[in-house]
DNA sequence: AGCACGCCGACT
DNA sequence: GTCGGCGTGCTC
């Protein structure tokens, strides 16, 4: 504010947690005394609703007048340590309309986590004292809330429970006690309570023995600590299958100990200090797409380049000469990658290439951590920024360049609110600041191809493999009528030779299978019963935890967590016969156990990396030659790069082949180009083994020939003809309930609402499916119903969602939900 | 989401 | 007669 102008009297502010139907702009008058401290972009604290709740809010704009009747004042500015540039304030508006979700969620995803800015109801003492004694429940509330002078609203519920809001009312209206709310700024540390063994290693061992005095209970969950050096309780229950009291009656024993750790890990260091690799020249190739990218990079508006590039052609290097040159010219970079630990090569890639300057941001940074890096961006301290989804969010200065490497992968896109998509946030912010969005893949999304056809997106090709290397050679191996594989084993004939004499001649071989756990469901041979879920409609998956005794596994929901010890009689017809069906990794490493004993196989899957140098550590011990065979599920997949292997043996991917999913083909290709790209990347000896019962598939085929042209020209015919993305846009509204007549109820109801909404509104381009039952019926609990949207993307159609959704909220029952998924990432 | 206003059943 | 059930509607 200069010097002279007139302090404006009120301010336009945006609620943090309203829900969607309330969420537009409030104004409030500004006392005097505050309006110094406001801009655009202040964190505020303002009274709200009947009974003026104090809740926080963000400046957006100011006014001088103001012909509201009831105007209301600021409260006080929110003590917060950081400023939202306007480029993020308007994010959030964006946010909104485009996903159809509050700005205060928006506001949440942006600003670093951690951050308490929620209401806090307390309850204080009055200058009134009851006269007389009080009936005996109030008393108690009363004394409780005198003993420090106010007490908070959510203790004294957990305390007192269900009849403390009566109590607390009657003790408001008789005037002894008030109720007040206030917002306070607090990071609240992430803790993680964790057990470890409490005695040397020997002395465990005599424990784990027939006579160490421990119940047999006991050494089991002694027993799976011996594996690991310590598991949270959670962990510890799943794998050993017995409850945390067991646990905790080892800890009374001393024999175990509880820690408390802060969940937090600084990455950086856990990245391998990669020494800077002598720089190479660039191929002519890689010279060419570098100029491009640059050249685009100084055009004076916003630019956006999908580089495609086959496994190998070193696109990385690209990338990192592109970002350097931005930051020549003293502007800023954000590069993604789907996930830090899966993708560490390339990450590790970019640590050698900008060193100290390289800002790491992933969820195991504290909030305290989080906020530092924040600010140091906002100061452009940081000028480079390696992440996740989250980091497209960083507030860095004269942004020049957005990278999203491997954007196809599904892991851009959020699956709780705000459902952003992390390309149209890059989209967005780099249209704001003349940015290059720089979209990376090896097999590209075909909406993104299909963008750089229309030319909405400048195409960069690298076509050939680093040092010319041959493709790894692919063949589809029939799995029907294969005697090696029948009646339910995984490894084909074709595949064992192959492995048998990979391993023989000392190379090493990756195996992929496509889902974890031992065999997927478990089901009684008699009846037909399957085990399943009691909060889900899915079947429960069977682990066999290691070191267990055999038959002593567990089945898991793999959707709520819950779990139970394998029957041994059916539940409904009480028979012993209990079967397996479905595969998994864990039946692979049985497999392979069998088959090749003299084999060493190194297991890579969520089970196996439970804690994240788990991963690391399975990873090196592969390189380091401590194993001829890494299988696992999606993890073996990515990035890998190991000389050692010469053999890829995909042992199953034909469940992921028929999701029911349009962009199941999609994803199908992309997994396998990634897994056949592991085969002899320096020996030139590469061979890729597709085992499926479905050998006339186009997509395995296309995939095994590598050809992702004809891919994408087979795929965008089909999204054509059948009008999916990027034909049209998609939305799905999902309704949930634990009443499974009220969920149906309300799904119909919200259903009938969009067609009496778009009769009245014929203009917006739309299709209603559904309501449909969910393909998993019932998650934790709640029965779910899905309305399926395809809509022609427009202003018009996005104010008219956001409509027919806050109606949709209003009409909500009280115990059901509704959420809204604008192009869902899996539909 | 809260909290008010408002219009019908079982209590002092 | 009134306390309180939760249906609809608004929140600067």
């Amino acid at each position: 504010m200069r010097q002279g102008d007139p302090s404006p009297a009120f301010v336009r502010v945006r609620l943090l947690d309203v829900p969607f139907g309330a969420d537009r702009p409030y104004t409030y008058r500004l006392p005097e005394r505050l309006s110094g401290q406001v801009r655009r972009g202040t964190l505020l604290v303002v009274p709200f609703g009947a009974g003026n709740k104090q809740v926080s809010a963000l400046a957006t704009d100011f006014a001088d007048a103001c012909d509201l009747p009831n105007v209301k004042s600021v409260s006080s500015v929110l003590d917060y340590p950081i400023d939202l540039p306007e480029e993020l304030l308007e994010l959030c508006l964006f946010m909104k309309e485009r996903f159809l979700c509050s700005f205060g969620q928006a506001l949440r995803a942006i600003l670093p986590p951690g951050l308490n800015l929620h209401t806090e109801t307390f309850y204080v003492l009055t200058e009134k004292t009851p006269k007389k004694p009080l009936r005996e429940d109030l008393e108690t509330l009363y004394r409780a809330v005198s003993a420090e002078g106010e007490a908070a609203e959510e203790e004294l519920l957990s305390v007192f429970g269900e009849d403390a809001p009566d109590g607390l009312r009657s003790l408001c209206r008789a005037g002894y006690i008030a109720r007040r709310s206030r917002v306070r700024r607090q990071f609240n540390e992430k803790t993680q309570q964790i057990l470890r063994p409490n005695v040397p290693p020997e002395q465990l061992l005599a424990l784990l023995s027939e006579d160490g005095g421990l119940t047999d209970k006991q050494r089991v969950v002694l027993e799976v600590l011996s594996h690991y050096p310590f598991a949270t309780p959670r962990e510890l229950s799943l794998y050993s299958g017995v409850s945390a009291s067991v646990a905790s009656a080892l800890v009374k024993r001393g024999v175990l100990k509880r820690e408390e750790v802060r969940v937090e890990r600084d990455y950086l260091s856990t990245l391998e200090p990669v020494p800077q690799a002598a720089q190479t020249a660039l191929s002519e190739e890689q010279a060419e797409a570098v100029g491009t990218l640059t050249s685009l990079a100084d055009r004076p508006e916003p630019q956006a380049a999908l580089l495609y590039g086959v496994t190998g052609s070193g696109k990385t290097r690209v990338i990192v000469e592109t970002v350097r040159h931005v930051l020549a010219k003293g502007q800023s970079a954000i590069l993604l990658l789907p996930e830090i630990a899966l993708t560490a090569q390339a990450a590790n890639t970019y640590r050698a290439a900008f060193g100290e300057q390289l800002a790491l941001i992933h969820s195991m940074l504290s909030a305290g951590e989080r906020l530092d890096a924040f600010r140091a961006m906002r100061e452009g301290r940081i000028r480079v920024v390696l992440g996740t989804r989250s980091a497209v969010f960083s507030p860095v200065r004269d942004l020049g360049v957005i990278v999203i490497d491997e954007e196809q992968e599904s892991t851009y896109k959020s699956e709780t609110s705000p459902r952003y998509h992390a390309r149209d946030v890059a989209r967005f912010r780099c249209a704001r600041n003349n940015a290059l969005l720089l979209l990376a893949s090896a097999t590209p999304s075909v909406e993104s191809r299909f963008k750089a056809e229309t030319g909405a997106y400048t195409l960069v090709k690298l076509t050939k493999r680093y040092g010319d290397a041959p493709l790894p050679q692919v063949r589809i191996e029939d799995l029907r009528g294969d005697e090696n594989a029948f009646p339910d084993k995984l490894l084909g004939k074709a595949l064992c030779e192959t492995l048998e004499k990979t391993v023989s001649d000392g190379r090493q071989a990756i195996l992929f299978a496509n889902r974890r756990g031992y065999r997927s469901h478990v089901s009684c041979a008699k009846c037909g019963a399957v085990f399943a879920c009691p909060q889900c409609t899915v079947s429960l998956t069977y682990h066999a935890y290691d070191g267990a005794r055999k038959g002593a596994g567990r089945l898991n929901c793999h959707y709520c967590g819950y779990t139970r010890p394998l029957p041994k009689v059916c539940d409904v017809c009480g028979s012993e016969h209990i079967g397996y069906f479905g595969f998994g990794t864990q039946k692979l490493q049985e497999e392979l156990e069998e088959r090749f004993p003299t084999v060493r196989a190194l297991r890579l899957d969520a089970d196996t990396t439970g804690e994240k140098s788990a991963h690391r550590r399975i990873l090196s011990a592969f390189e380091n030659r401590e194993a001829e065979v890494l299988f696992g599920t999606q993890m073996v997949a990515k990035g890998l790069d190991f000389p050692g292997v010469d053999l890829v043996g995909v042992v199953s991917v034909d469940s992921t082949l028929y999701q029911n999913d349009f962009r199941a083909g999609e994803r199908t290709f992309s997994l396998v180009t990634q897994l056949v790209g592991r085969a002899g990347r320096k020996s030139g000896q590469g061979l890729a083994i597709l085992q499926t019962y479905n050998p006339d598939n186009e997509v395995l085929q296309l995939a095994a020939t590598q050809d992702y042209e004809a891919f994408y020209q087979s795929e965008i015919r089909l999204r054509r003809s059948v009008q999916f993305p990027p034909f049209c846009s998609m939305l799905v509204f999902g309704v949930s309930a634990p009443e499974e007549a009220v969920c149906s109820a309300f799904a119909e109801e919200f259903a009938s609402l969009l067609k009496a909404a778009h009769e009245r509104e014929p203009d917006v381009k739309l299709r209603l499916f559904g309501p449909y039952p969910s393909g998993i019926y019932r998650v934790g609990g709640r029965f779910r119903q899905r309305l399926i949207l395809k809509y022609s993307d427009s202003a018009k159609a996005r104010e008219f969602f956001a409509d027919v959704y806050a109606q949709g909220l209003a009409k909500c029952p009280r115990s059901a939900r509704l959420e809204a998924d604008v192009n869902p990432a899996v539909v």
